[in-house]
DNA sequence: CGTTCAAGAATTGCATACAATGCGGAATGT
DNA sequence: ACATTCCGCATTGTATGCAATTCTTGAACG
């Protein structure tokens, strides 16, 4: 079940879970269990046990006896997750670059670019050029590991990079480190199809450690009180 | 809820994982919600809860509408999970090096390696002492990375750890390698109060790399009919 | 004015009932 | 004899009701 996670059916599941991620239900929100169940036309039981898949992915805590709310990170929470997308993507980029890229999977990761490409050329509103770029990056990521062959790795990436929007109100933004990202996507496709695993993985762990580096001081940002 | 998922309480999921972590339930054994709860003395509603939950964390397989079953690992996939297990315990390892070890666990592992010296030391039945060391073995490992920092990364851990007992028999045993193995945790305990981050985490990628090449050819192993 | 306690409201925990689905075996036709 | 259809049983999916717990509010008291 938490294996196909990634999967969007129209389960209370599925349906919670994007809610979650897309922000709809702000990290830090009380869950109340009639309330979701009348909002998703449906009785408590499913609701329910919903919502204990959540709790097992993380993406809600759970009291006994008190229910739910939405997670809500900490910085520190995030480092720990960013530490975690260095070690095991940089690690599923190798295996790619080791295994070698199907061309369709090259020519679908090299469209994605492309696409990028053009959302920069754009001109776009720098709100708007950042929710596109963020889109296509996480497909970008999640299309490149796809072909690893380690179902196992892959249900572990998916667990630290499903994670509510909210958090990007951790990190700095501007249009200079999107093009220095995008770049890097560039450098690691490009590793990845040259069979360049050492290379492709190297360029991975810099590239995520880049992102956490542009997160703000604990101390700069506003925290929700908890 | 995951998180502690290596409390045991005595709620309905953690005695129905304990039943198949311990092989009370056998890999690939159909599961009945009626069964499990008139066994267990509640009815089906907090089954289904922490059945869902066992879902996702892996220890037994959903299918819609069909039911739960045990999860049957084949060798493949068990050779997935000690990857992972390099990748995980070895960073895991190597944080706890760089931040060093409280003096309260060093003692605390310490007595573990000379409770499994006394194991050896006191000849017993080859399956008793396996089983033993297989005990000891296990909360070396937890209790080593324990206070690594990273929370996520020991969720992570958990996760490759705690599977059906029942997989050793894609093991190769023997009183040799059993020593062998116990050697490699000395090494690793040394090199971490030592504080030499990258020699522990090489050794227990060895130590973990040399468990994987124990697993039995799976030409020879008698897999479930499935 | 602040603190404490209690009663009521809101919410979760669990059990039960019923509907929907899937599976197996018997009956039927070729 | 074999394939096919249909019926009945076993099991899962969902809704609802009630008990247990927690939270809130307000009044009494220091």
């Amino acid at each position: 079940m938490a294996a196909l996670s990634h999967i969007h059916d129209g389960t209370a599941y599925s349906r919670i879970r994007q809610m979650i991620l897309s922000g709809d239900l702000a990290m830090g929100t009380r869950i109340i269990e009639t309330r979701i169940a009348e909002h998703l036309g449906q009785s408590r039981t499913p609701i329910r046990e919903a919502l204990r898949l959540l709790a097992s992915d993380g993406l809600v805590v759970f009291e006994p006896n008190r229910g739910y709310e939405v997670v809500c990170y900490t910085p520190a929470d995030v480092r720990e997750i960013y530490s975690c997308r260095v070690l095991l993507e940089s690690e599923a980029v190798r295996l790619v670059a080791d295994r070698g890229l199907s061309p369709e999977r090259a020519a679908s990761l090299e469209a994605l670019l492309d696409e990028a490409d053009a959302a920069f050329a754009a001109e776009l509103a720098p709100e708007i050029l950042r929710q596109q770029f963020l889109a296509v990056n996480n497909q970008f990521h999640q299309l490149l590991y796809a072909g690893c062959g380690n179902e196992m790795l892959l249900s572990m990436i998916r667990k630290v990079t499903d994670i509510p929007v909210g958090i990007r109100h951790y990190f700095r933004f501007s249009d200079d480190l999107l093009a220095g990202s995008h770049a890097a996507h560039r450098k690691i496709f490009q590793a990845t199809v040259n069979r360049q695993p050492e290379r492709a993985s190297a360029l991975m762990r810099e590239h995520i450690w880049t992102a956490k580096d542009r997160m703000i001081d604990p101390s700069e940002v506003a925290m929700p009180t908890h």
